[in-house]
DNA sequence: ACTTGATCATAC
DNA sequence: GTATGATCAAGT
């Protein structure tokens, strides 16, 4: 949170130059760049690893994009959800509640120049007992469709803070899955995401704003 | 303006 | 190939 707090109000130029990394104009091509960025500068450890980014504090790092008013740019990437029969079966024991158990969101502000956008002040948040069950409920709606093999119904409308959208490198990026028929398919993989008007909400709460 | 589906790069 | 890090861009 020291090193959170002495970055915030910087611009990305400004910090990067300070470790002498170079800093992409555009994020096009560079789609992950601030939040290995992040990584780098915070300290974090376990970078494209299956664990909290600060493993001994039980941590995970999220930069994440807004306007001037701390309103999310995009949804928040949580983590895969297997398609093939392996997904836990509770919500006590599931990958999404892990991960969420304490967070430690990054506020990126602005969205010219990656250097010019300026790192906002960290929220470290963990979901109280609401926001607990609102994903718990969500993450049990969308589980059992994922277990019965309703691959139709696993599309981005269903749930109200968390949801289903396709994760890969394209619309090929085929993964297998279970369908109704207990047979096996191949499906574009789906990453589980955390809505925009929930992180706005998180974020709008940290700040105490309406 | 906002959401959903599609896509890009890198580590291991 | 599957995980990490996400943003892009078409459609409503």
């Amino acid at each position: 949170m020291i090193r959170a707090e002495r970055v915030a109000g910087r611009t990305i130029a400004q910090v990067a130059d300070r470790f002498g990394l170079p800093v992409p104009v555009e994020l096009r091509r560079h789609k992950g760049w601030i939040g290995q960025f992040l990584e780098y500068v915070l300290g974090a450890s376990a970078a494209s690893r299956a664990e909290p980014d600060f493993p001994h504090l039980g941590v995970e790092l999220k930069s994440i994009p807004v306007d001037e008013r701390a309103h999310p740019r995009e949804s928040t990437y949580v983590c895969v959800a297997p398609l093939n029969g392996s997904i836990e079966k509770n919500w006590e024991e599931s990958w999404v509640r892990r991960k969420l158990s304490r967070v430690l969101f990054i506020p990126i502000v602005g969205e010219g120049p990656v250097g010019d956008r300026r790192i906002g002040a960290p929220v470290l948040w963990a979901p109280d007992e609401i926001d607990r069950k609102r994903l718990r409920d969500d993450w049990e709606e969308i589980t059992e469709r994922i277990m019965v093999g309703d691959l139709t119904g696993l599309h981005g409308r269903v749930g109200e803070v968390l949801q289903l959208r396709p994760k890969g490198a394209s619309g090929s990026d085929a993964t297998w899955a279970l369908n109704e028929d207990a047979e096996w398919v191949e499906t574009m993989a789906r990453g589980f995401y955390l809505r925009r008007s929930f992180t706005a909400e998180l974020l709008h709460r940290a700040f105490g704003l309406a």
